[in-house]
Order: C-alpha cells, then structure tokens, then sequence
DNA sequence: ACGGAATTGGAAATGGGTTGTCAATCATTA
DNA sequence: TAATGATTGACAACCCATTTCCAATTCCGT
C-alpha cells in the first residue's frame, strides 16, 4: 500500500474479491433458507413416530454417547442451553421416550437413558434419515459434494472468529 | 429389478452410495451449525445500530422492493408469516425505523416505509455485512465457493420436493 | 349492486429456544 | 473443617416464529 488515499479502505473492501463477496452473501442467505427447509422437512419425517426434530436430537445425543447423560451433559453435546435441554428431556419422561437413572455422581442432577420405545423411535428415526439423504444425494454430482462438505466445515470454523473490530480497520 | 428378496429395499438404501449419503447427512448438520453461527454473528454485526437480525431483514424486504409494502406484502417477501412481520414492524414504528403510510387500496393495512433513521441504520447494517463477508470470503478458495453455492441451490430446490412416501418404496 | 370469498389486523396458544434468578448440591481449597 | 465457588434443577420472563380464531375490510363474480 504506498498511496495512502482517504477512501482506501471503502475501495479495497468492494474491489478485492466482488464475486467472492456476493458469493459468500449468497451462501448465508441459501444456508438460511435451506436450514428453515430441513426443519420442516426433519419434523415431517419423524412426525409419523410421535417426536419432532428437538427430540430427535436429544434422541441423537444421547444415542450418541452410547451411555447415559445428564441434562447439562446433553446440553453441551447439542450446542444449546440445559433448560432447552430440560424442557424436552421433561416432555420425553412423560412419553417414556427417556427414564431417569439415579447419578451416583450427583443427587440431584440425575442421568437419561432412552427407554426401549425411545431407542425404537430413534433408530426408525435413523432409518428415515437415511432413506431421505439417500434420496437428496440421487443426482447431485459427488465430487461437488465432498468439496461443498469442506468448504463448509471451513466457514463453520471461520465464523468462530471473532467479528472484525470496526475500529481496527484502517 | 429381476430380484425380489424381501429386504431388497434396504440393501439398495445402504449400499448405493454409503459416501454421499454420509456426506449429504454431514452437510445438513453443518448447516444446522452454520446458521447458528450465523445468526449469533449476524445479531453481533447489527447489535451497535440498535437492532437484531429480524428486523434487519425486514428492512431489506423493504428496501429490496424499494416501494412501502404492507405487513403481508413483506412476510410474502420474507417467507415468514404476516404475524411475526407485524411484530417486527410494531415495535420498529416505536424505534422510530418505520413509519405507516395510509394505504389508498386498502383502509386498514398500512404501507410502511424506512424513515430516514431507518434508512441509515439499514445502509450501515448492508456496509457492515459487506466488510464481514469479505472477511469471510478472505482464505476460501473461490472456485470452491462457487461449487459450493451452486450444489446449495440445488440442495435447496431438492428440499421442496416431497419426502418419499415410505409405503411407495420396492 | 350484492353476497360470498379472500385479505387483513389483532389476540391468544404453542413451540423451541434464550437469559436470569434462586436455592440446593457438589467440589475445592485455605 | 469450613468457607467459597461452580453446577444443577426449577421457575419465570422474554424472543422469534408458528397456528388458530375472530372481526373488519376488500375483492370479485354473478
């Protein structure tokens, strides 16, 4: 940078990379859109098995850790907070998707385990996932997915950055 | 399909292309994060204007359309229904962002329209996404972004087929 | 011009998540 | 051991969105 024009700053950050730019915008507003899309599309594959997506994934966490956790475990597995965790483990109780054990660490911070009903639920639920990306992959170009998988995983890493400090910029 | 066996269909589910299937289930779940992320990061980039991502959004639709628009108008726009819009729009008029318009087509349904703090607060907002994009966009190979926006248009336009119908499956 | 159908705002209930507070239970360490 | 600090569950309030219901308005076909 040897000239030290005024509006460096505007012209470096819309003439660098436009496309790149525009592109990068276009990926957010798609990953909005395509996130509300398989929400609903999740909630009506497991409907039919009396759970919606939240409890899929309680479902999925804990099935996951292959032993039983408790809320705040769950919690920190899913990424949300332990009272979301606790609202749906609550309902889940009343519908013998999930028992309580007793913590031998804690008393009172007790473990979930999936019931056998919640285990059967949650495989089928498996199961329908399957089906389903089965289906989605059908014609889209395998290489274009492996490269999107990696780009994504590497702008999920990039926004752990902290924002650009509006006033560092000079 | 000259072979009938009985689990004919699982096998074909499993066994097709156990790759892309694993790499579609991964892409959504990056999505899932990915829009997380976003959204914290989107309220932290408009947090200093005085506004969230909700009602930023509302003033792009607004904006974009470049005319007032009535509640419905923008939840068509948004894909959100009316209801939450007019929330969003309700306590913007007490921000001072929106102003009503009397509507000539319509004597109860209000147009609404940026006002001139409105207007700023949104320019400042669209400044503030530009400079973070870029920063984003910064170290992603381009061709890749590219790739990538394509395959999640298409991701997209897959979603609104309907899901298989379990009982069509042989 | 009329009447039924669609649009519209408002209110309320629900869903899935958040933050904040409180008191009880751990865990640590002086 | 006793005090302190971190976890934890329960509860309440809020956010952003949904759905449902109602009443008022507008639109449209006959």
């Amino acid at each position: 940078m040897h000239i030290n024009e005024p509006k460096s700053q505007l012209i470096r950050k819309t003439m660098d990379s436009p496309d790149e730019v525009r592109e990068v915008t276009e990926i957010m507003l798609a990953i909005f859109r395509i996130n509300g899309r398989l929400l609903e599309r999740g909630d009506d594959l497991v409907r039919p098995l009396g759970i919606a997506s939240a409890q899929w994934q309680v479902l999925g966490a804990v099935s996951l850790a292959e032993k039983p956790l408790s809320a705040p475990q769950i919690a920190e597995a899913m990424g949300i907070t332990r009272q979301g965790v606790q609202k749906q483990l609550n309902r889940m109780l009343k519908d013998n998707l999930f028992e309580k054990l007793p913590n031998p660490r804690h008393e009172r911070s007790s473990l979930y385990r999936p019931t056998p009903k919640g285990e059967h639920v949650y495989s089928e639920a498996m199961r329908r996932e399957t089906l389903w990306a089965h289906d989605l992959a059908k014609g889209l170009p395998g290489p274009a997915l492996r490269e999107t998988l990696d780009l994504l995983k590497n702008f999920l890493r990039r926004l752990d950055i902290p924002l650009p400090d509006e006033g560092d910029r000079r």
